[in-house]
DNA sequence: ACAATATATTTGAATTTCCATATATATGGA
DNA sequence: TCCATATATATGGAAATTCAAATATATTGT
């Protein structure tokens, strides 16, 4: 996307599985396919159709590590869309926090971290 | 809405006449119904209809005065939810110029500004 | 009460979004 | 090559969203 607009962050942010994985991904930097799966706990059809999403919005970048791909922040996100993520993240800890939790737990991890 | 969540803030934002209504009373702190139809260009039954959407959604708030309605921020928004808005005004006034200026050219305002 | 202005709501159709299910593709190991 | 795991995509239908047009309501002045 050359230039994103404010309606356009937010309607891709406008759903609670793509807002959940946005912020879950800028609070742990990169997680891979199968780790958003267990923390949001849906099926992996619709983890990976709003990871499309995110990624045609250029919210989100992927690259493949053997059979993981990871998603990160877009590394050109330009900074208010950073700020409005982290200002959403920092506010609503609590509202992630069962995400986060399942993510904790989750056993085999490709990359534990917490 | 007893207590707003991300998607919920973003999914109002999410559309490109609510985004640009949000940010303009964001920037002007109150504007009526007809400053909003001139500004934005649109019809007065959709800047209603888009209107009713972010009142229900408690962004913003209403008062009559006389004949015209005024539209401000809620005032019992979260702080969260104030920074968002700004940070999303900041970064993209260029985005809003167009309706900024027409609001600043419009003729017999109610209360002009600017 | 009537007319003019400002704003809100309803209706119906077109479009979009979302999901579950089924299926396809890619990678790594045996 | 065959199989298991990880991920992506296609399909079809339900639900939500959006708009234009018509209409309703509220306020003010005459």
């Amino acid at each position: 996307m050359t230039h994103m607009t404010p309606d356009q962050l937010c309607k891709t942010l406008g759903d609670d599985t793509r807002a959940r994985i946005a912020l879950l991904v800028t609070r742990e930097k990169e997680l891979c396919v199968c780790e958003l799966t267990c923390a949001l706990d849906v099926s992996q059809p619709k983890i990976s159709r709003h990871l499309a999403l995110l990624r045609e919005s250029s919210l989100l970048a992927d690259r493949r590590k053997g059979q993981w791909v990871y998603y990160r922040l877009h590394p050109d996100l330009p900074n208010w869309v950073i700020k409005t993520l982290k200002t959403l993240l920092d506010a609503n800890h609590e509202w992630l926090d069962e995400n986060h939790q399942r993510l904790c737990e989750m056993e085999d991890r490709p990359n534990p971290c917490c």
